[in-house]
DNA sequence: GTAGGGTTAG
């Protein structure tokens, strides 16, 4: 069009952004941004809303905010834009920030506006915001509209809640496969692997639904976190032979996963290098974290070399590697991979665990003792661990990767982020309030058990979502049944 | 012509 000398309007340039930002080609939308300008079309809000659009998903933060910025008049879609382009690029912080403005300057929320702002709720754990944009959109009439119910089911369950989930899926009766994906997820995100799998035979038998190749991914995750190896297995198969999908990279990764967590790592690393796709970082990162846990050094180094030919400054596979070898008290292991880390001067992610209470939330990172109340809640936790010690507790020392006598690993371990949020939760709410923490990395397995001291000892139900699960703690026993 | 839902690992 253009070499045949049309000049673009504002509804050739609309299109043309939006296809660069679904093509991530950032470059030709730079170009046609200068048409914008060359044309003097800058000052049409359609154009404005697609062409930061375009920049946002590309990762180009600052310049989509820019140009919303520079907008004459600030429209909803414009809004809308803005925040679901910090959502995307995993700001979940200044989209809700961002939501708080909007109301402030007189702007009112849509359907696609609370979509955006829930998912930002799911990811930060926060149940209360959440449950508030819901009453926002309820109040407006736009709480059953089958995108607002998925979202709202995949909050309420990131959040803990699963039988809000529940709730919110078995009010509307649509047969719809995003809503019922997100159902599935959430059973899968609990645990729940039997009961994600009965819901896609009801899918499959009762329902006109297309099933689609997310459907799986969420069927095969399902199964992977509560054990069904077999099952797993068989669904991946089905959805071959049966529905003929293409399997992609993250198939690939649930069935490593699958075969990891069972045990049988052998399989898991030939599956990775049959596939018919190069493997990425994630995928080795699944295998050398279930050879962890199944504690299989050989194979975690290959997985280590693997990843690190992919991804030279990720750190977690050090930290990986490093369990492989303290697991097995291999120390001089141990110290050889902190050693490389220091001298590639590659860091580590660090822990850190929340919790949301009226309105605030509470973060604490691995020995925090910046809150004003440190002092009390060291001496807290000093206290129920003796009180857990009574009731047969062991400090797990091998959750510990240094080489140091029993009594200083203990103290290391009581500084974990998610005992000093449980201990200061435990010190802040009433009492018979369930607990809800949110950690960023996964559980320790010294934690883990803990917690379960901790629901008998003092009668609390506690949730606690770590970088990949759900573990509910109610009555010395957890949801996942220890597997994860 | 513009914005939104379910998606793998740590």
């Amino acid at each position: 069009m253009h070499k045949l000398g049309f000049s673009p309007d504002e509804y050739t340039l609309g299109s043309v952004f939006s296809g660069c930002a679904g093509l991530r080609s950032v470059f030709i939308g730079q170009q046609a941004h200068g048409y914008m300008v060359k044309y003097g079309l800058e000052l049409d809000s359609v154009v404005s809303s697609s062409l930061a659009h375009m920049y946002m998903r590309n990762g180009k933060l600052r310049d989509g905010q820019s140009v919303i910025r520079s907008m004459p008049v600030r429209t909803l879609v414009a809004w809308n834009t803005l925040l679901s382009g910090y959502a995307q690029e995993g700001c979940p912080e200044t989209v809700l920030c961002e939501y708080k403005k909007m109301k402030i300057s007189g702007y009112r929320p849509d359907q696609i506006t609370f979509v955006t702002v829930l998912s930002s709720c799911s990811d930060l754990a926060i149940r209360g915001q959440g449950q508030q944009v819901h009453a926002e959109a309820v109040k407006i009439g736009a709480s059953s509209v089958v995108a607002m119910v998925s979202s709202l089911i995949s909050m309420y369950s990131k959040c803990g809640c699963l039988e809000d989930a529940a709730k919110a899926f078995s009010e509307r009766g649509d047969e719809d496969e995003v809503m019922w994906s997100s159902m599935i997820s959430a059973y899968g995100f609990h645990g729940r692997g039997e009961e994600a799998i009965k819901l896609f035979n009801t899918m499959v038998e009762e329902t006109e639904m297309e099933i689609n190749e997310v459907t799986f991914l969420n069927l095969l995750y399902a199964c992977s976190h509560s054990g069904l190896r077999d099952k797993g297995l068989e669904l991946f198969d089905t959805m071959v032979e049966k529905y003929g999908f293409r399997p992609s990279l993250r198939h690939y990764t649930c069935v490593v996963d699958l075969l990891g967590r069972a045990g049988d790592l052998d399989q898991a690393e030939a599956r990775i290098r049959s596939m018919p796709m190069k493997p990425d970082a994630v995928i080795w990162k699944t295998l050398l974290s279930a050879c962890s846990v199944h504690k299989n050094a050989e194979t975690a180094q290959r997985a280590f070399e693997e990843i690190l030919k992919i991804d030279p400054n990720d750190s977690s596979c050090y930290v990986l590697l490093a369990n492989v070898h303290a697991s097995a008290k291999r120390w001089r292991d141990v110290s050889e991979v902190r050693k490389s880390m220091r001298d590639r001067d590659v860091k580590k992610e660090p822990g850190v665990s929340w919790f949301e209470h009226k309105g605030e939330v509470y973060r604490f990172k691995m020995g925090d003792r910046s809150q004003s109340q440190s002092k009390e809640i060291y001496s807290y936790l000093k206290e129920l661990t003796l009180e857990m010690k009574v009731k047969g507790y062991k400090p797990d020392t091998a959750s510990v990767l240094h080489d140091m006598d029993d009594e200083e690993k203990e103290s290391d371990l009581v500084q974990h982020s998610e005992k000093l949020a449980v201990a200061y939760a435990l010190m802040v709410l009433p009492e018979g309030v369930p607990i809800r923490i949110i950690k960023n990395l996964r559980v320790c397995g010294d934690c883990h058990v803990a917690f379960k001291y901790i629901s008998v000892i003092k009668n609390r139900e506690i949730t606690l979502r770590d970088g990949s699960r759900f573990h509910h703690f109610v009555n010395g026993k957890c949801s996942c049944g220890d597997y994860w």
